[in-house]
DNA sequence: GGCCCATTGTCTCATTCTGATACAATAATA
DNA sequence: TATTATTGTATCAGAATGAGACAATGGGCC
């Protein structure tokens, strides 16, 4: 961010004649380049004094030096296809590892937090790896995926039965050789079994 | 709604230096009374031409004529302890039985089964009933509330089972008699754990 | 070619959770 | 005292889950 020595959470203005979905696929858009990815927005901020530190030497007509509102939305993409792209008020945007998160300005890691505890969350009730993974994938490549997600280990057995037992994928005749071991199985995602599963939810609510 | 012959959900504006959070409660405060009870943000709406009619014969400066978000929070209240309060824009504001739905103005109805969604979808992971339920009350009591939420019965033994099982209750050693049967015991909330509760949830998610 | 190792696929077992159902307990009433 | 409606609680089968075992397999090594 120009002027200030914080990162912040990429973003971007909501045209007066736009949806905020759009405003949200368009941002996306610009920033990265994805589309068609998983997009969903999960909560909205809007605490007054979000920033802490004197901007009096900015602008007013500067955005955070207002009132204003951030509706988050949070994206799925595979960070090696995806080059971020800076924008007009800012110096760079780069990719940069949760485990290594630097402090960022106003409230945005308070943002970073609910998105991933939404995140999480939703990883019960939504399937999730299009997009993510290649066109063809192991069980271990999937399970991969979502310990770095959850931020933990997985039992394998007990994985794959829960995951199998989607039953949203496509399992080919053919396993990925490579590593002196068991080749794993390929499997790709049954696209019109997935998107149902999108839909309804892969659990039952009472 | 003065104008219109629909009606809609009660809402207001968020003040300038107000955080929304706050905006919520004291729109609930004015409109209903009702103080400390369960709030929260569920999703927020902006579509644009949110209002499908010609209202140019109404001033331009009217909230709705303009661009605008409405930040959706629901409330927990019993509604015989609460008595709706008109606001400026509005000719009535009063109770609708959910199964009596009257049309609503702009996305109102779009927005009611989102939070309807929503209040379903948490009662999985957040208890309920403080405030919505006398000081003391019953497992029937509190089952019915639940089956009015969700719109559909439940099974006595297996939802009693449940709930007992989430340990967040004080029984007392007294029934309320009334009725030819066997009188059904009484139960309070314990609020350190229910708080607790509240904050964890009740499930654990992987 | 035969042996070893790492990883994977799959099975089993115990535990817990859930849905369905049954039955005994109890208060009001006749 | 018998009847009835509702409640408290137990039981049973099936599903889901956590923990662990074991065989299968591909590559490296000798």
């Amino acid at each position: 961010m120009i002027g200030q020595e914080h990162w912040g959470l990429p973003g971007g203005y909501v045209g007066k004649d736009e949806n905020i979905d759009d405003a949200a696929i368009r941002i996306l858009k610009t920033r990265t380049g994805a589309e068609k990815v998983f997009l969903e927005q999960f909560k909205t901020f809007g605490n007054t004094g979000r920033s802490e530190k004197d901007l009096s030497y900015l602008p007013e007509s500067i955005w955070f030096r207002q009132r204003f509102l951030s509706v988050g939305y949070y994206a799925l993409v595979d960070y090696e296809q995806i080059i971020p792209v800076v924008d007009d008020i800012s110096t760079a945007c780069e990719w940069k590892n949760v485990h290594e998160l630097p402090d960022m300005m106003m409230d945005h890691r308070q943002i970073y937090e609910a998105a991933l505890e939404t995140m999480r969350f939703q990883l019960n009730y939504k399937p999730i790896g299009y997009n993510l993974l290649p066109e063809e994938f192991t069980m271990p490549d999937l399970q991969k995926l979502y310990e770095t997600i959850l931020g933990k280990p997985l039992s394998r057995g007990n994985f794959q039965r829960k995951m199998l037992g989607y039953d949203i994928f496509i399992k080919h005749d053919k396993e990925r050789k490579g590593g002196a071991h068991r080749s794993p199985i390929l499997y790709s995602f049954d696209q019109v079994k997935y998107q149902a599963a999108l839909k309804t939810g892969l659990k039952e609510a009472w």
